[in-house]
DNA sequence: CCGTTAGTTCGACTATAGTCGAACTAACGG
DNA sequence: CCGTTAGTTCGACTATAGTCGAACTAACGG
């Protein structure tokens, strides 16, 4: 059962953590990992190939958004909620907060 | 003396504000800004082209992160804080909290 | 074992962003 | 007016990011 590897909380860069959380479709994966977690990668797709979705995860890996548990067949995702915030105080929780804030609803 | 278009408060995107933080050079420029301001662009050029300076001034404000007002001759640049505040509570705030937490002292 | 599920990796393509020199521009100073 | 200052615009280049189909992989279910 092969694992990821995450990179560690003091080796997060700000400014990737902002690159990553920059793309709509990866701050939305995030805003709804915020709702559920841990989550697996296919109840995010929205309609992508498997191959573009699996991209921006690992984009959001190595910036350290999120951390994937494989377990069993499915890739259970969740954020790195207190990593971030000790790291970078606030800054996620205002983004998500923002990101509801600037949800369209339905 | 020809003033320059900032977008409306209420049309800023999250997106494209943590895009145009995304850049450590652009990131670089606010966290400056957020000491001394209004500041005009020279100081902060730190030694690149002033093509490329003017590149990342004019996505700062096409982001709506900063104002540019023409001066006489120079363009003294601020950062939109209460706009983005209001518009985006506390990001901002966070952001430049960690950058300049992230700071290498010298 | 074999099929299925869930996701990754590869490779080719396209589009966009950043870089920088060169020419330009707008306002001031004398 | 003419030079200078401060910055913009243009254009060409390079590099990187995102997209997606095809082939692959790892674990489970029966």
């Amino acid at each position: 059962m092969k694992q990821y590897d995450h990179p560690l909380t003091q080796d997060l860069q700000l400014s990737c953590l902002l690159y990553a959380l920059s793309d709509p479709f990866r701050l939305e994966v995030v805003r709804k990992l915020a709702l559920c977690q841990p989550q697996p990668c296919a109840p995010l797709q929205d309609g992508r190939p498997k191959s573009s979705v699996s991209h921006h995860f690992s984009v959001l890996r190595k910036a350290g958004v999120i951390r994937t548990d494989v377990v069993g067949v499915t890739h259970m995702n969740s954020l790195r909620e207190q990593e971030l915030e000790s790291r970078f105080p606030g800054v996620l929780a205002a983004i998500l907060a923002a990101a509801r804030a600037g949800d369209v609803p339905a």
